[in-house]
DNA sequence: TATGAATGAGCCTTCATTCAT
DNA sequence: TATGAATGAAGGCTCATTCAT
């Protein structure tokens, strides 16, 4: 897959392969334990090209997440059909959103597992991406909310952590569906839809679980 | 808090603050990143020491984990009364488990994002430890279903996804709360109570979500 | 002699200025106490360098080990003229043989005393280089019982046993010679085949030493 | 074999013990190579009670090589009767040399290999050692010629180098039967003897070898 | 556009050695 | 007599990064 070794290549294209070769490496190894070296040979494609390109080992695995947290986030976007039903569009959203990270599990792991343990110039990349979709998913909370009643009867403080519980509750999924292979895209969309969606359906009924007086 | 750094000590107090350093370093830093010289340097103690006691900085990891793993199941199992009803169980957990990661950022670091992410002999620790607080959870919604109904509506495999996806809304919300600091364990147990617990009402009840037909 | 220390060599050359340096440091500290950073310094070339292109102190050491194996095997048979009677065989051997070891002490030191007392890894390549030696001596030594009679009276036993103490000895030869300066190559080799061929002729004569009845 | 582990002994036992654990593991691993450590541990002792009595590494090396040496002369010259014909002498010196050798394969390995590969302060001793046994043979060579006519025809020099040869390979003898299984002590001592002794009474009649004019 | 040659800096690990009891 | 606790110093190895072509 991608083009043949050979060549003179244009520079777009050569930082492509640069770049699918640092998710490969950067995915299985992990930031640190990732070398240019590596990444370079992978790419084949000497190490000072790399430099040329790229300017080094931050710029490259930044340059990564910015790559892999957009093409996460489109797939997600591009699998929803804004205007339905808040619940089809979750539904489309998870749906895509499992098959993605399914399909490309070194860049889930880039962006799930290394971006955010590896220090601040790369935690905040992430945090961009995930409020964008935690963002996404509060609008449809609160979207179904209007959607059963005529005003929304969660606070918005709430509605962020469910969101938030939503969105962590979808990543455990993703991984434990990669690792435990056995498990669709299509499976873990509805487990989490069946979840997320009665229990979201009970709170704003008014229906919500109150703790013990003590 | 903790002995005095004074010299000369017994070799188990020893280790504990070298644990304590070095929880503290893999947790900031990443295990890579963490270097032995800071994490003795940490642990008021010459590099020499850390490895007479501790072997190898892999040996060191793994003792971390496995010290901080055994500390965050007996948190959440300690804080649990058996023979509860299982709402009041879960919710009890929940406490326990927020209020542990909140009192102890570095090690929610160890077991969850630095552990996870640096290869087979560390993930398969947390591996076990996450199975058994899964098997647990796994416990408590069967026991719900049984206390709900006389059988259980429940197929195994559709548990287990729950009890996954339970658990890592968990592990988010802990990390968001943890960064996020204005979230208390106990509005963040309260959050994902309200979020798991109605829906599994209503799965239990047979309410669940359908997908639509295309 | 050799090039300049000067920058930018094609990989070929530097490789033998590190053996160069490599040879003299193992030869005088020895194995384990030679330090790569003095390998390298007396190479003209930084630490990374030498274990891109050697690898290893290990690598490096057994890279010395058969270069100056061959140099020296090279020496002696390039010294003799195969076809001659066996004792001018013998004598234009020993000579080119103490020539060599008197030309490059650190080389023989390496083979001599170093590859010798280090372990296995080293101690099997010169064992090689060895038996190729005696291999040749026995040779000659059944030449020479060939041309003397029409048929060999040493067992061939005792030949083994006739050739490892010629060797030996020639081993010692080398290292006195070197050490109490004075003794030319000539001068070892002419004691040598001394002491060795009027032996070994009064032997295949039938003239033999016999032990004491008790 | 040696006393028991147990604590409190004389300390003459005490450094007898360490020195056993030194020269094995000087023998079996190198001088450099040998961990304080591990003579501890298999002297059966604590660390500081070795610097105690042997005060560094150094020092212990040298302990042994002198204990050594002392036991090999002393074992050779035990084998030899003073007075008897020089031929007997040396058969008598030989099987005592090569019996020694044979039985304590550690002490060998750390005269001849390590001691003299390890730099001044012990190659030092060892000369000590060897010269004193290259004039025992000397005196028998030249007693020999004294007994074979009534003036020595060998000039010093020549009987020095031949002396030299004749030890040279005795040690190179003593390695091949180590190593070799299978040769006893008998037989090396009587292919050296046959090897040498004929030569010499050879060179002592006056028929030495001569080389070639060119 | 592309690369062979080269290095400063740092990290894990080990070892001989000593202190305090 | 004997040892548990502790360290300064150094060595092997790797890595991100650059120079010169």
């Amino acid at each position: 897959m991608g083009a043949v070794k050979g060549k003179r290549m244009p520079r777009a294209v050569r930082e492509q392969q640069m770049m699918d070769a640092a998710v490969r490496v950067f995915g299985q190894r992990g930031y640190r334990a990732a070398s240019m070296d590596e990444i370079a040979e992978l790419a084949g494609v000497s190490k000072p090209l790399v430099y040329l390109y790229l300017n080094s080992k931050e710029e490259l695995f930044t340059a990564c997440i910015r790559r892999e947290a957009a093409a996460l986030v489109d797939a997600v976007r591009g699998g929803v059909t804004p205007g339905e039903p808040a619940d089809r569009q979750l539904w489309a959203g998870l749906r895509a959103f499992f098959t993605h990270t399914a399909e490309r599990p070194d860049a889930w792991a880039v962006l799930h597992s290394q971006a955010r343990t590896h220090g601040e110039p790369f935690a905040a990349e992430i945090a961009v991406m995930r409020e964008e979709i935690v963002a996404f998913v509060t609008l449809l909370i609160a979207e179904a909310a209007r959607e059963a009643h005529d005003n929304p009867l969660l606070p918005e403080q709430d509605v962020a952590g469910l969101a938030e519980a939503l969105v962590g509750a979808a990543e455990a999924l993703a991984v434990w569906a990669n690792a435990a292979s056995g498990v669709t895209a299509k499976e873990a969309a509805a487990t989490l839809m069946n979840f997320a969606w009665s229990g979201l359906g009970n709170l704003m009924d008014g229906k919500s679980w109150s703790p013990p007086s003590r």
